[in-house]
RNA sequence: CGCGGAGUGGAGCAGCUUGGUAGCUCGUCGGGCUCAUAACCCGAAGGUCGUUGGUUCAAAUCCAGCCUCCGCAACCA
């Protein structure tokens, strides 16, 4: 039977300095859901990358005095760099500078303005003449240019647009009729009045003030303007073509089931990415999903604030699972989170290593100490033991359920409520009695296997989220035995088990001592 | 009157759609246990569910007003 298709991307992140742990946050969120979706037996295409071109990137090169393409190329680089800290199973890494994507923008811009969906007229702004800029009402700061404070004034700039009233309609329809399209609803809500519902204005396409970008091929003073050149790596780098002769890959994970994006640019995937879409004849995604931000305290991650914290630095004082348990369990699903030392420290303690850490090791432990570490399968059970049992086969229903929603934190949570579960069963059964006494060996044996495999149960659904961790937890095991299909039964362990040797899956920090390394 | 979200024990959150003993994790205190990473298990304290009024036999949950915080308000990604 052939597998089902899950495609999910990323934004693309931009390139104008090293990301931080709030954007790091959406490629671990995106990753643990592709694993996820492998693991249930999904053909994933996992895309995320950097978006390249812009004004911004062109003023930075230069003040470092480098050509725009080394710039990017360094940024990219740290980029992945990072992402690949963070252990993420991306299948693809775009970069909107590829010449191939480069072309492919240029002939859906044709396109659409052969078609009469672009159509050249004047960008009216309010400008500031120093730093070559238009602003927004908005954007003003004191009714004054931000970045230099000076007066602005109104000023017009030859631009193409793109006209969306033309399917306003369609798409406010789409979205009323598909209500999981954006999500979380709230967001759904604040497109819908704030945009869609008043009137569309039409959106500039192209600029002429800057030229790192793609060219308007027959209008060479013109590049296109971030939109359709970020937006459109989605489908170009799938093998899109224009003309129709997609390739294979295109038709295959096109359209896409997940967008995962910051909730700031909801508005461009929500509006301008289906009409776009709808333009070019093409299905549009299944999903939007506008995830939250995290905040350092209560404030927003800065530089100039001074409170910025990067995955790799954290990885390096906590370890990458550390790092990923906190951002997918502890980020709520449609409110801004907080990250502090002081919390992460608090949850790698208590979840990772008393409630995981702990269990883990105390089982193996036992199974040596008791067992040499043989154990074999029980032929008797009690009504604990089928209590014990149903609670954990249950965990893989309710995490399917999470995640379907995309409601990550809540699946993680799930998972460790059944290590918490395994805790108390031990507390149940006091295997250290049980040893005590020679006819009790088989009630021993029986305990420690029902325990082992409930500790299994968990684990394999933990591979989707603290990769490395579990494939720890099967080393000590000494088991195989990890595919999804193996949780339908209670006896995956097999007839005669030989575990390993117990080692520390999270140790536990000193706060102080702590803080003292990363002051330093 | 721009649109929308939020206000629940010390902290972080769930519950509100489909009214009916206020739940979870962390922290605190007490107890138990000793297989284990001073970990684990049990118990307790602690909340008039922002505020005022309304509907109802009954409201955290529905309705209205008010207060506070936050997001969005169109071309900065």
């Amino acid at each position: 039977m052939e597998k089902k298709k899950f495609y999910i991307s990323t934004a693309i992140a931009y390139t104008s300095a090293k990301p931080h742990i709030g954007n790091t946050y959406e490629i671990v969120l995106a990753d643990a859901i592709a694993r996820f979706k492998r693991l249930e037996g999904y053909d994933v295409y996992f895309q995320t990358g950097t978006d390249e071109h812009g004004e911004k990137i062109q003023l930075k090169a230069e003040e470092m005095g480098k050509e725009p393409q080394q710039f990017v190329d360094d940024i990219a680089s740290e980029v992945q760099k990072i992402w690949n800290c963070m252990n993420t199973s991306y299948d693809k890494f775009v970069r909107t500078t590829d010449p191939e994507h480069v072309k492919k923008v240029e002939e859906i811009f044709e396109r659409l303005y052969q078609q009469g969906d672009i159509y050249k007229g004047t960008y009216e702004g309010l400008y500031c003449t120093p730093c070559e800029s238009f602003f927004t009402e908005s954007q003003l700061v004191d009714g004054k240019c931000p970045d230099c404070g000076r007066e602005v004034k109104k000023a017009s700039e030859e631009a193409y647009f793109f006209r969306l009233d033309k399917y306003a309609k369609k798409l406010e329809e789409y979205i009323e009729s598909h209500p999981d399209f954006i999500q979380p609803e709230s967001r759904k809500n604040e497109i819908m009045n704030n945009f869609i519902k008043p009137g569309l204005q039409d959106l500039c396409v192209s600029r002429t003030s800057f030229n790192w970008g793609v060219p308007v091929s027959f209008d060479k003073k013109h590049v296109v303007y971030v939109w359709i050149d970020a937006l459109s790596n989605y489908i170009t780098f799938l093998g899109y073509d224009i003309h129709g002769n997609h390739a294979e890959s295109f038709n295959k994970y096109w359209p896409a089931d997940v967008h995962l994006i910051g909730k700031d640019i909801l508005r461009f995937h929500t509006i301008y990415w289906p009409i776009m879409l709808m333009a070019l004849d093409l299905p549009l995604p299944k999903k939007i999903f506008g995830h939250p931000w995290i905040l350092f305290g209560n404030d927003k991650m800065s530089k100039s604030k001074g409170n910025i914290m990067y995955a790799d630095d954290l990885v390096k004082y906590f370890g990458v699972d550390a790092v990923r348990y906190y951002l997918l369990h502890e980020i709520p699903f449609s409110s801004d989170g907080t990250i502090t030392y002081d919390l992460l420290i608090e949850r790698i303690n208590s979840d990772l290593a008393n409630v995981l850490g702990n269990l883990v090791n105390r089982t193996i432990s036992m199974i040596n100490k008791y067992f040499d570490g043989k154990l074999s399968i029980p032929n008797k059970n009690t009504s604990l033991d089928e209590e014990f049992k149903n609670t954990i086969m249950n965990t893989k229903e309710e995490v399917i359920n999470h995640m379907n929603e995309l409601r990550v934190a809540d699946a993680v949570e799930a998972i460790f409520n059944l290590f918490r579960r395994c805790n108390k069963y031990i507390d149940e059964t006091t295997p250290w009695i049980l040893a005590k006494d020679e006819s009790q060996k088989e009630r021993l044996n029986d305990v420690l296997y029902y325990l082992l495999e409930g500790i299994r149960h968990g684990a394999v659904l933990l591979q989707a989220f603290l990769p490395d961790t579990a494939q720890s937890i099967f080393e000590q095991m000494n088991t195989n035995n990890i595919s999804f299909e193996s949780l339908d039964s209670f006896d995956g362990l097999g007839d005669s088990i030989q575990v390993g040797l117990p080692h520390p899956l999270f140790a536990r920090i000193d706060k102080e001592k702590k803080m003292e390394e990363i002051a330093k």
